[in-house]
DNA sequence: GGATGTGAAGTAGTTCACAGCC
DNA sequence: GGCTGTGAACTACTTCACATCC
C-alpha cells in the first residue's frame, strides 16, 4: 500500500510525457519492485489492466486516486515552527496529495505571531484549528504532551518527527520520521554488508533491490 | 533491526534516570512493541537477559551500541542546502549515533560558499569528500544525477529525500524518506480505516499497536 | 506473442506458549 | 513467582509459474 503512491507519481509523469500505456515490468523497473508484485499491488484496485499490452496510465492513474483519497482535501496542522517545521511548511512536496495547511503552533513567543507561507503561528497552548492530520515537529520531551493535545483535540491521524515513541488512544494512527535511526540503519548495513539481522535488503518504502539504469 | 535504535534510546534514559534493569513487556510498552518480538528481537544479540529479573540496562546499552557500530565514527555529506538541508544540519538529531558531518554541497552560487555550523558549503559539480554515507536533499529532478555522482565517489550508503526512486548499484544501500507519501499514507487509514490493503495496523519503524499511557 | 491476474509456493516477520532458570 | 529464551504456529508479504485473454 506504500508503494501506491510511487505508482501513481511514476504514472502522472507518463500522463505528463504524453505516453499512455505502461506495464508491470516497466513500472517495476522505475518504482524498485518486482514485476509480480507490482501486478499483485494493482490487482487490489481491480482488474485494470489488457493482457498483452499492460496498464492504460489513465485508468490507472484515476483508480490510484481514488483508492488513495487523493480527490479529498486533507486539512493539516503543523506544530513546532524550529528549522525542520519551517523547512517542511516551506517545501513544496509537502502540500501535493490534497493535504492544506490549516494551522501553525509553536510553543516559544518569538515564533508565536510570525507568519510563514500566509499563516500565523499560533500559541500551542491555545486551541488547535479543527484538521486531520496534525504533524509534530517538537522537541521529543514534548511530544507526549503535544499528542495528547492534538488527540483530545479530535485528531486522529499523527504525523510525528520527533525522536519519541509517542501513546495514543486505539483508532488514531501514528507514523515516525526518524532522521537519526535512518542513519543509524545505513550505518549498520555498511559494516555488516549482507550479514544476519535482516542484512542486504534495503527498503523504507518498499525499495528493496536495485534498479537497473532506465534511458528514458 | 530499525526497532534496536528505539530500544537503544529507550534504555540510555533509564540509565540516565538511574534505573538499572528493564524487562521486556515495559520496554515493549515504551517502544510499541509486543513483549515477544523484544526478547525476540534481543536474543538475536546474544543471551543477555536475566530469567526473572529482565535485562540488566548497562549490558544492554553495550551490546546494542556494538551491534549498530555506534562505536564507529561515520563520516556524512549533505547535498543540497535548502530548507530542508539546512534544517537537517542545523538539527540535534542528526548528529547523535556517531555521524559526522564532513562536507555540504550545493549546486546553486548563491548558496555555495555560504557557512552553515562551521562549514562552508562546496559545488556538488566538483569533487566530493571521502565520506560514508550522503544525505540528499536535492530537488527529484537532480535525483539521480547526484546519485550516480555520490556512488562515483565511492560512497555506498544513501538516504534520499527526494521524492524519487533512484537506481545504484548492488551493494549501495539507500533509504527515502518522503514526507508526501506519509501524509498519503496517514490520510488513506483515515477514510479507509481497518479496510482492506493493509489497513488498521499504522507502522513506520516497528510501533503497531496503541500504548498504554506510562506514568514515569 | 506477450502481458495480465492469480492460485500456490516460498519467505520473512510476528506472536504464542512453555520449558528453563533465577 | 516472574521473566527470559526459543521451538512451533501463525500471519503477512513476496515471488513463482501458468492459465487466460487481448
Amino acid at each position: 500500500m506504500a508503494r501506491l503512491p510511487i505508482y501513481q507519481r511514476i504514472v502522472l509523469t507518463w500522463i505528463r510525457r504524453g505516453i499512455n500505456r505502461i506495464d508491470s515490468p516497466t513500472l517495476g523497473r522505475l518504482a524498485g519492485v518486482a514485476p509480480a508484485t507490482v501486478r499483485r499491488d494493482l490487482s487490489y484496485l481491480g482488474p485494470l489492466g489488457t493482457r498483452g499490452a499492460g496498464y492504460d496510465v489513465d485508468v490507472l492513474a484515476k483508480q490510484i486516486e481514488e483508492v488513495l483519497g487523493h480527490d479529498r482535501i486533507y486539512d493539516v496542522i503543523v506544530i513546532g515552527l524550529g528549522n525542520l517545521g519551517r523547512a517542511l511548511v516551506n517545501s513544496e512536496n509537502f502540500l501535493i496529495s490534497g493535504a492544506r495547511l490549516v494551522g501553525l503552533y509553536d510553543a516559544s513567543s518569538a515564533v508565536i505571531g510570525t507568519s510563514i507561507n500566509d499563516l500565523t503561528v499560533s500559541d500551542v497552548n491555545g486551541e488547535l484549528a479543527p484538521a486531520t492530520i496534525a504533524v509534530l515537529c517538537v522537541p521529543a520531551s514534548e511530544a507526549q504532551v503535544v499528542t495528547d493535545k492534538v488527540v483530545a483535540s479530535g485528531i486522529h491521524a499523527i504525523l510525528n518527527f520527533a525522536p519519541q515513541v509517542v501513546s495514543v488512544p486505539i483508532g488514531t494512527a501514528v507514523r515516525y520520521v526518524d532522521v537519526s535511526i535512518e542513519l543509524q540503519i545505513l550505518a549498520y548495513h555498511l559494516t555488516n554488508g549482507t550479514g544476519p539481522l535482516g542484512g542486504g535488503v534495503i527498503h523504507t518504502l518498499g525499495i528493496s533491490r536495485p534498479v537497473p539504469p532506465l534511458s528514458a
